[in-house]
DNA sequence: AGCACGCCGACT
DNA sequence: GTCGGCGTGCTC
C-alpha cells in the first residue's frame, strides 16, 4: 500500500527535465501501485506515461501537485532490479531514465499516449481535415499526420474554434499474437453419429458433416487449416458453434523464427586443458558471491567447448544464462548450434527481429519459458529468470558498445547485473581487449588460458608481403606477387580462397613509402589523421593519389588537437614520398578479374548483404563451392568453417592500422589473428599472406605467430606512457551545429565551463579541444570535439551531467552528445 | 520532447 | 485591428 505521494520518472522527456516529479495517489488507486509500476499521470497540458520511482514521496513545495490518472498494467512493468538498472545506467551514460527503460523493455510493449481528434462543431467551409476527421471519429494524430502536411497546427486552430475536440488516451497495447482453434463439444462417437446422420441431432450440410469428421480425427484444429482442409468458409462452422457442437478457443501463439531449426544431439568432450578451465568456471559459478572471468584460449582451442558446457552446467542448476556474441548475422552457426543443442529453451535476440518477434522473445524469456538467450548487444537486458551467467564471446568486439543514447557498453550492464544476482560474468577471447586482460592480471576477473590447440590443428604458414617492393618494381594492383602465385595454385588445385579486405573508410593516414612508417602525433602515439578538402568527385587511385592529397589538406590528431601541414620528408628515415593509406580497395575486385578471368568470385559486405538471408545464402554459396573466392570486409573473418579454403589473403594490413584510434593496433591484432586463423581451419594446411607497407610492425608480426601476450605486453606500455584506457577514462563531447559561427562559441564555452568545473572538484582529468570532427561538416551541420582524459568517478560524471543540461536547456539550436569511452575516435 | 505563452510582421 | 510566424521557458 502506497503512501499519499508518489514519485515518478516521465517516459519522452529531454535529459534536462528527466528528474523526479511528485504526484497524489487517489485512494482508490493505492494499492494497485509499487516501485515500478507503469502509469499515466498529467505533466504540462499533456498526459504522458511514467514509471513509480518511489512510493513514499515527500510532497515537495510547488504550487500545485497533480493527482495520477490510471494504471497500466500488462507487461509493462520493472521489477526491483530493473529499476535500479535504469538509474544505473541514466547516470553511467546520461541518457534518461525513460531511455533506459525503452532498452529494457520492447517498445512494443509501452504504452504511449496519443491525441486522438473528433467533430464537435459544425464548419461552414469544411477543410479536407475537417472532413476527414468527420469521417474517421477519435483518429490519432498518428495517422493524420500520415496523410496531411503540417497538421498540428490547423488542428489546433480548430480545437480553438470549437470545431472539433480532442483527447489524450492511452492505448494499453496486447500485440501478442492468437490464433482460433477449433474443437468438439461432444464427444467423437456422437460427433461421428451426427455426421453420418445417425442421431437425433440433424445437420445438413454435407461440409459440416466433414468439418465434425475432420475434428474427430485431430481433435483440434486452427480455424484457417480447418477452412483449407474441408475447402469451406466460416459460415458452415458457425452453424456448427451455434448449435452447440463446436468450440473455439483463443491461443496465444509465439512468433519464432527459429522454430524450424532441427534439434540435435551431442555430448561434449574437454580435453584436459579444457576440463581444467571448466572445473576452475564452476567453482566460480557455484560462489554466491557475483564473479567475473575471462576465458583466454587461442584460436582454435576449443573455447566454445567449456562455454558449451558451461551453459549446461548453469542450466542443470536452474540457473539462467545470458549469451551474447558480436552480430547474430555473422555467426548464423552459432545460432543453429545453440537451437540445436538447447531446443525450445534459446530465445534469440537481435536487431532484425519483427517487433512482434521481439514482443513475443521478451514474454517467452519472462515466463521462463526459455532460460537460455543468445543474442547481440541488445540481449544483454534480456529479463531472465534466476540469472547465473553472462557469457560474452568475442568480447573485445566495438559492436558491445553502443553508439547510440543510451550509449552503454554491454560489459558494463553485464557486471552490473552479476553483481546483482551473484552471477557469473565470463568474458570469451582469443585476442581479449586490452581493458579486459590488464583487469584480469590485476585480478579483478579470473584468468581462465587455454593454450593448447584442439586435436591436430596447426598454424597456417603466414607470408607477410612488403608491398612497398611491389611498388617499386611498378606493380600498381591490389595483388602482390606471392598472392597471384598462391591464388593461381588454390584455382589449380580445386580449392578456394579467402580475401580480406577493410572497409573503406574515411580516415586516411600518411605513411612513409621508404620505411612504412605512419606520420604520428607527437603527443599521442597515434597515427595523425589526414584532412582533406578535395572534392569527392576526384576519385582516389593508388597513381594520382599523391598529387592530388599533397595539394591541400592538415594532418590532426583526433586526441588532442595537434595539427600540422604535410611534412617535407620522414622524420624516421628522410623519404620525400609517401603513401595515403585508406584508399583503392574497390580496385581489389577489378584486379582480380584482370589477374584471373576465370575465377568466380562472391562478395560479403554490408553492400552485398542487406538481409541475414542475403548473408547465408553467399555463404552458402561460397560453401557449395560455386566460386573459388570470397572477398570480403571484417565479416569474412567470423564464423563458418570452409573446409576447401586453403589460402587467406589480406590485401593491405595497414588500413586499420594507421588509423586515428588509439586502440588501431589492438583492432589490427585481433583482426589479423581472427583471419590468419580461417585458414588455419583446412585439413590441408593453409597459407596465410599479409600484404603490408610496413612489414616490420610489431603488431603485425605478432599476429602471424598468435601471439598475444607478447602483443599485449607492449600495447599496455603504449598505453601506460601515453596514459590511455585502461590507464584512463576517454570523454568525448561532441558538440554540432548548423552555424559555423554558432558552434565556435559554444564549443569554447563548453570547455571554459568544463575546465572550472574539473578544478573545483578537484578532478584528475584534462580537456582537449574544441577541435574538428573527423568529418567536420555533415548533414549539413559542423561538428567540434572536446576530448577530457580522466578517471570517471560519480562527482566527474555529475560534472558532466551538469554540463549537458546546462548546454541543452539553453535556447541555441547546438546539439550536444557526450560518450564515454566511445568505441570510434 | 510537447505545448502554451508572448511578442512581432502582413493580411482581411 | 487579428492571424499566425516562431523564439522562450516550463513541466510535480
Amino acid at each position: 500500500m502506497v503512501k499519499e505521494y508518489i514519485s515518478v520518472y516521465i517516459l519522452d522527456v529531454p535529459y534536462h527535465a528527466d528528474c523526479e516529479y511528485t504526484y497524489f495517489v487517489p485512494t482508490h488507486l493505492r494499492n494497485e501501485i509499487e516501485r515500478g509500476t507503469a502509469l499515466v499521470v498529467p505533466f504540462g497540458s499533456t498526459k504522458r506515461t511514467a514509471i513509480v520511482s518511489r512510493v513514499d514521496a515527500k510532497p515537495p513545495e510547488v504550487k500545485e501537485i497533480k493527482p495520477v490518472l490510471f494504471v497500466l498494467s500488462g507487461y509493462f512493468k520493472l521489477d526491483e532490479n530493473m529499476m535500479e538498472l535504469c538509474s544505473f545506467m541514466k547516470s553511467q551514460t546520461l541518457c534518461t531514465f525513460g531511455e533506459a527503460v525503452k532498452c529494457i523493455i520492447p517498445t512494443f510493449a509501452i504504452a504511449k499516449a496519443t491525441q486522438i481528434y473528433w467533430v464537435s462543431g459544425e464548419m461552414e467551409k469544411p477543410s479536407p481535415l475537417y472532413e476527414y476527421i468527420l469521417q474517421n471519429p477519435r483518429v490519432d494524430i498518428k495517422k493524420l499526420n500520415t496523410r496531411f502536411e503540417n497538421v498540428q497546427r490547423e488542428l489546433n486552430s480548430l480545437v480553438k474554434k470549437g470545431y472539433i475536440s480532442k483527447d489524450t488516451v492511452v492505448l494499453e497495447k496486447d500485440k501478442s499474437k492468437y490464433e482460433t482453434r477449433l474443437y468438439l463439444t461432444v464427444d467423437k462417437e456422437e460427433a461421428l453419429k451426427i455426421a453420418n446422420g445417425e442421431s437425433q441431432t440433424k445437420i445438413r450440410g454435407k461440409k459440416q458433416a466433414e468439418i465434425l469428421r475432420l475434428l474427430c480425427e485431430y481433435d483440434e484444429l486452427e480455424d484457417r487449416v480447418l477452412y483449407d482442409m474441408a475447402s469451406t468458409l466460416k459460415t458452415s462452422v458457425d452453424t456448427l458453434i451455434k448449435k452447440g457442437l463446436v468450440g473455439t478457443r483463443k491461443i496465444e501463439i509465439s512468433r519464432n523464427p527459429y522454430s524450424t531449426i532441427p534439434k540435435r544431439e551431442g555430448k561434449v568432450e574437454l580435453n584436459e586443458e579444457q576440463a581444467q578451465a571448466f572445473n576452475t568456471l564452476c567453482r566460480l559459478l557455484n560462489d554466491e558471491k557475483p564473479r567475473g572471468a575471462l576465458l583466454y584460449g587461442v584460436t582454435g582451442s576449443g573455447k566454445t567447448s567449456v562455454i558449451t558446457k558451461m551453459i549446461d552446467e548453469a542450466i542443470s542448476q536452474n540457473k539462467g544464462v545470458i549469451v551474447l556474441v558480436p552480430e547474430i548475422s555473422l555467426t548464423p552457426q552459432t545460432v543453429d548450434v545453440f537451437c540445436g543443442y538447447y531446443g525450445d529453451r534459446v530465445a534469440v535476440i537481435h536487431s532484425n527481429l519483427s517487433n512482434g518477434e521481439r514482443f513475443d522473445t521478451y514474454k517467452k524469456i519472462l515466463r521462463g519459458d526459455a532460460d537460455i538467450v543468445i543474442g547481440t548487444r541488445s540481449a544483454i537486458f534480456a529479463p531472465v529468470k534466476n540469472l547465473g551467467m553472462i557469457v560474452i564471446d568475442e568480447e573485445q568486439e566495438h559492436t558491445y558498445k553502443s553508439d547510440t543514447s543510451p550509449k552503454y557498453l554491454a560489459h558494463d550492464i553485464a557486471r552490473f547485473r552479476c553483481a546483482k544476482t551473484g552471477s557469473l560474468m565470463l568474458l570469451a577471447s582469443a585476442t581479449p581487449s586490452l581493458n579486459s586482460y590488464y583487469k584480469a592480471l590485476g585480478g579483478t576477473y579470473t584468468l581462465v588460458k587455454l593454450t593448447k590447440r584442439y586435436g591436430n590443428a596447426s598454424l597456417p604458414d603466414v607470408i607477410i608481403t612488403d608491398m612497398r617492393k611491389e611498388r617499386v618494381r611498378g606493380n600498381m594492383g591490389a595483388f602482390g606477387t606471392k598472392l597471384t602465385e598462391y591464388m593461381s595454385r588454390v584455382a589449380e588445385d580445386n580449392k578456394q580462397a579467402i580475401l580480406f579486405l577493410n572497409r573503406r573508410g574515411y580516415h586516411s593516414s600518411v605513411s612513409c613509402q621508404e620505411c612504412g612508417k605512419a606520420i604520428e602525433c607527437p603527443n599521442c602515439s597515434v597515427a595523425l589523421t589526414y584532412h582533406s578538402y578535395r572534392k569527392i568527385s576526384e576519385e582516389l587511385s593508388p597513381e594520382n593519389a599523391e598529387e592530388i592529397m599533397g595539394k591541400s589538406g592538415i594532418l590532426r590528431c583526433h586526441y588532442c588537437g595537434y595539427h600540422a601541414p604535410l611534412p617535407k620528408k620522414c622524420s624516421n628515415c628522410e623519404g620525400q614520398h609517401f603513401n595515403y593509406v585508406g584508399f583503392g580497395t574497390q580496385k581489389t575486385n577489378d584486379d582480380l578479374k584482370e589477374l584471373f578471368p576465370s575465377i568466380k568470385t562472391l562478395r560479403l559486405d554490408a553492400d552485398t548483404t542487406t538481409s541475414k538471408a542475403s548473408y547465408e545464402e553467399i555463404l552458402g554459396s561460397f560453401k557449395n563451392k560455386e566460386a573459388e573466392v570470397l572477398i570480403g570486409t571484417q565479416m569474412v573473418t567470423k564464423g563458418h568453417n570452409f573446409p576447401l579454403v586453403t589460402l587467406v589473403g589480406v590485401i593491405m594490413a595497414d588500413t586499420m592500422l594507421y588509423t586515428s584510434d588509439y586502440r588501431a593496433s589492438e583492432k589490427t591484432f585481433s583482426m589479423l589473428t581472427q583471419v590468419i586463423g580461417r585458414a588455419g581451419r583446412a585439413k590441408d594446411h593453409g597459407v596465410a599472406i599479409i600484404q603490408t607497407n610496413s612489414p616490420n610492425e610489431q603488431t603485425i608480426l605478432l599476429s602471424a605467430r598468435q601471439d598475444y601476450e607478447s602483443f599485449y605486453e607492449n600495447e599496455i606500455q603504449i598505453r601506460r606512457a601515453y596514459e590511455f584506457p585502461p590507464f584512463c577514462d576517454i570523454a568525448l563531447i561532441t558538440i554540432s551545429s548548423v552555424k559555423e559561427a554558432l558552434l565556435n562559441e559554444g564549443a569554447m564555452g563548453v570547455i571554459k565551463e568544463l575546465e572550472r568545473k574539473i578544478t573545483e572538484i578537484g578532478a584528475p582529468a584534462k580537456a582537449y579541444g574544441p577541435f574538428e570532427a573527423p568529418i567536420y561538416k555533415s548533414n549539413g551541420r559542423y561538428r567540434k570535439r572536446i576530448l577530457i582524459k580522466c578517471k570517471l568517478n560519480n562527482k566527474l560524471r555529475e560534472v558532466f551531467s551538469e554540463i549537458y543540461i546546462n548546454y541543452t536547456k539553453s535556447s541555441d539550436k547546438n546539439f550536444m552528445s557526450i560518450d564515454f569511452n566511445p568505441s570510434n575516435i
